[in-house]
RNA sequence: GCGGAUGUGGCGGAAUGGCAGACGCAGCAGACUCAAAAUCUGCCGGGGGUGACUUCGUGAGGGUUCGAGUCCCUCCAUCCGCACCA
């Protein structure tokens, strides 16, 4: 393809000038706009255009920003602890260390070549003993303040990345990282008590411009419900069992109760020949993994022989052990209204309980239900509730059961306390002394950073030990506390530490004192703005708040939410699929850049689809912004020495500009500012044929606009129109409504809602007077009397005809 | 199973309830050229008609409305999330 301008060249020349003279400059005047990307784990592989996409959304935003008049906080780091890091180091048999910064480098040689504002001053690495040491000072933190805490348990293990994994790093029961299926091992853990934020966590999602879908999931994850335990006494025993139910209304109907094969009491009830049966199916359930636990939806279970006894109508009922019941929910044990419960109808007809029915739709009992009855509705079969509204009931019950003393109102979640520990060796040792005196104590706040020490066998053991545990001249120390013997913590944290509070570090990260100073905290943060995929919904999102409610807690910083907006971009796939080494579909913004330039790339990245949805690359659209660039290049060109005069029509595409794009922009619907810029580029070399040029000003507005998108052909052109400055000190247009009115406008004419013609009429024309002319245009078609007519002002007539 | 998103030409996609298909890709025709590329111009959903036109058309079927891609109801398909949480 002919080059009208020469990419290769004037990218250079400006990227090198943007290094001298920053466009983005913190004078003390400026409002802050922080933007943030979530930074990338320097992979082996590089970046693909897929990367690329959620990169340039944020360059084009912080921009804008930078045009509307604010400093811009645009930062860029890297997430290098963790699992990618490490697999990765040991498959290509590297350190991890060594791996990481050649990783480190190159891509971040790629991630210039987009072009992005970002402020390389402020960069933090996780795996810098500057960065986490702060990382392991927030852990000490947690620990004084009872967060962290060690418990053995048994807990989702990896068996092939051969560590514990958290709750949220399990999908389907397989590892999150590298898809095997997880199993459970007994393992003494270090623990974060996320759970006591629960309820803070789901409330102040209210507070957050995030995509609804990530609110939910987040909201899903923390799965509060309300409900009641209510104790049941075992029959011809002293023991009881708890249950929580969310349906303390259907009490009356609780036919049978299930523990869950885990449950302490479930050996126990076991009662005559049922003792042998109990124990084979609590044995067989142990041994069952959990993929086939959640993909097995056929109900098993064996009665104890024991019974209970329902504390309303004191009716026995059995008590049977199913694994369909989680031991560490609730109470591990629950009772079993058949009638109004899925789960209880199954098993209740395959084991043939009785069913009784509570609660009516219309307060009339249904003989034979062939399914649960979930909805709301009257009370039957239920005592002193009879004909109360299920609702009523729901409030009622557990007030009553609290007065006599067998139950109370409760809540429960579904979020789980975070495991935290690593047995592997890339992560931030666990600044804790193990001392047989005085137990875990933390390594003194002034000896942080604990470094990781330099190893040569840094594989995982599999044993559940981290390798960390074969340096016995690193394990081996004294207690901070009584000076005797004692072991140091072995265990890493996880990926996540260090990225639940980056964004704290980067407005103040050479601070050596403090994490982050109060006076920086409260100029620069919190984010306004922050970018990137879809994935971390639930994990580096959920947990990122939690360090921040925290760190708010004890006062290191003034606010409790870290992401104040958050963008999701799409994906992008070829031929069908998500971009991958093993499909073979990856696209290199490398070749595109060397072909198009730099400034074609960014704007096919957000033509490609609506930047919310999944996007199907096409290489061959490259083409398309391509020709733009030339066109609008050479209209520049052509326009910037010709002296036309200003007309009216000039004036009025220069507003209407304006407004179009930075509606468009302000609605985040960059694919349609990119075909809105083709648009006015076509009406503007319309109006150049026409006049023989396109006054100045009209191009130096096209210019300022377009310079988020192609920040290199907006200087090169804006320097060509003879300015000496960087077009970035300019402020972003303004439109007048008054001239980007029309004095006559198109009008379409329907008959009974169908188009078929159109007119032309003045703007401000009487409703009257269009019509008369709408019926004027169409008069053959006009066969029968016209019943109604309705006039929208600018868009249609349409006259209802019988 | 539950929840969410999406469904529009050959393709990517546009359309505050108001001319469906903007913009772009691909394609076709023409100009320029010895020729090709590049560039420029025109055409470009289906059926009917030489034509002005006409008719059908936004996953399917109903409904609301003067008017529905858009709102409501019932389905279907694809993708994503959660998945025995009582």
């Amino acid at each position: 393809m002919a080059t009208p301008y020469n990419h290769n060249k004037i990218e250079k020349k400006w990227r090198s000038n943007w290094e001298k003279r920053p466009v983005n400059v913190n004078d003390g005047s400026k409002p802050k706009y922080y933007c943030l990307d979530m930074f990338p784990y320097p992979s082996g592989s590089g970046l693909h255009v897929g990367h690329w996409r959620g990169y340039v959304i944020s360059d084009v935003w912080s921009r804008y920003k930078i045009l509307k008049g604010y400093y811009l906080v645009h930062p860029m780091g890297w997430d290098a602890f963790g699992l990618p890091a490490e697999n990765y180091a040991i498959k290509m048999g590297v350190h991890p260390s060594k791996s990481t910064a050649e990783n480190v480098a190159n891509i971040k040689r790629q991630i210039n070549e987009i072009s992005a504002v970002y402020d390389w001053n402020m960069e933090v690495n996780t795996t810098d003993p500057e960065f986490y040491k702060w990382t392991q000072w927030i852990f000490i933190k947690m620990f004084k303040a009872g967060l962290a805490y060690e418990k053995e348990m048994p807990i989702n293990w990896c068996p092939s990345c051969k560590t514990g994994l958290a709750n949220e790093e399990v999908v389907n029961g397989c590892c999150e990282r590298c898809g095997e299926p997880v199993t459970k091992k007994n393992l003494k853990q270090w623990m974060l008590k996320i759970t006591q934020y629960a309820d803070r966590l789901l409330e102040d999602l209210d507070k957050l411009e995030w995509p609804e879908k990530v609110k939910k999931m987040q909201s899903d994850w923390i799965g509060k419900s309300h409900g009641a335990e209510i104790d049941f006494a075992v029959n011809g025993s002293d023991k009881k069992v708890k249950v929580y139910t969310t349906r303390p209304d259907t009490l009356y109907g609780a036919t049978f109760m299930v523990l869950a094969p885990e449950h302490a009491l479930a050996k126990e009830l076991a009662a005559g020949e049922q003792k042998a049966a109990v124990e084979d199916y609590i044995f067989k359930s142990s041994m069952r993994s959990s993929v086939d636990r959640l993909q097995d939806k056929e109900k098993t279970g064996v009665f104890t022989g024991s019974y209970a006894i329902n504390p309303l109508n004191q009716k026995l009922v059995p008590i049977w052990i199913s694994d369909y019941v989680l031991a560490d929910y609730g109470t591990g044990a629950i009772m079993c209204v058949p009638a109004h419960d899925d789960r209880d109808f199954d098993f209740a007809k395959k084991f043939k309980i009785p069913i009784i029915q509570v609660i009516a739709k219309d307060g009339a009992e249904n003989p034979d239900l062939t399914e649960a009855y979930t909805e709301a509705g009257v009370m039957i079969n239920s005592g002193e509730f009879n004909g109360m509204n299920s609702a009523d009931a729901k409030r009622e019950v557990p007030g009553m059961l609290e007065a006599n003393g067998i139950g109370k109102k409760t809540t429960n979640y579904k979020l789980r306390d975070w495991v935290f520990s690593r047995q592997r060796y890339w992560g931030e040792p666990i600044p804790i002394v193990h001392c047989g005196h005085c137990g875990a104590v933390p390594v003194p706040e002034e000896e942080l950073p604990l470094l990781l020490p330099e190893v040569e066998r840094y594989q995982p053991t599999g044993t559940g030990e981290s390798p960390l545990a074969d340096i016995h001249e690193w394990v081996n120390t004294t207690c901070p506390e009584c000076g005797g013997p004692a072991k140091r913590e072995t265990n890493t944290m996880p990926q996540w530490a260090g990225s639940s509070w980056y964004f704290l570090r980067y407005v103040d990260s050479k601070n050596k004192n403090e994490l982050v100073s109060r006076e920086k905290a409260e100029k620069y943060l919190p984010v306004d703005m922050y970018i990137g995929g879809v994935e971390h919904a639930v994990l580096h999102l959920l947990y990122s708040r939690f360090y921040t409610k925290f760190l708010h807690d004890i006062g290191a910083v003034d606010f409790d939410e870290p992401f104040t907006r958050l963008f999701n971009q799409g994906m992008i796939g070829k031929n069908g699929a998500k971009m991958s080494k093993s499909k073979g579909n990856i696209v290199s913004p490398d070749d595109l850049v060397r072909d198009y330039g730099c400034d074609s790339l960014r704007l096919y990245e957000l033509f490609v689809g609506p930047p919310e949805l999944d996007s199907e690359w096409d290489d061959r659209g490259m083409d398309g912004v391509y020709r733009f660039l030339n066109r609008f290049w050479n209209l520049v060109m052509n326009s910037k020495d010709s002296n036309v005069k200003v007309t009216e029509e000039m004036i009025k595409v220069r507003h209407k500009m304006i407004y179009d794009i930075t509606t468009r922009l302000e609605a985040f619907s960059l694919n349609t500012v990119v075909s809105g810029f083709m648009e006015y580029n076509n009406k503007l070399i319309d109006l150049f044929k026409k006049e023989g040029g396109i006054d100045k000003e009209t191009l130096e507005t096209a210019i300022i606009l377009l310079a988020p998108f192609i920040p290199h052909v907006a200087e090169e052109l804006w320097s060509r129109l003879g300015h000496t400055e960087s077009v970035f000190i300019e402020k972003w247009p303004v439109y007048d409504e008054n001239k980007m009115k029309d004095n006559e406008i198109e009008i379409a004419v329907q008959i009974n809602g169908k188009t078929k013609a159109v007119v032309m009429v003045g703007a401000e024309d009487a409703k009257d007077i269009v019509v008369a002319k709408a019926k004027d245009t169409i008069a053959d078609k006009l066969t029968g009397a016209v019943i109604k007519e309705i006039y929208v002002p600018g868009k249609i007539v349409n006259l209802v005809m019988k």
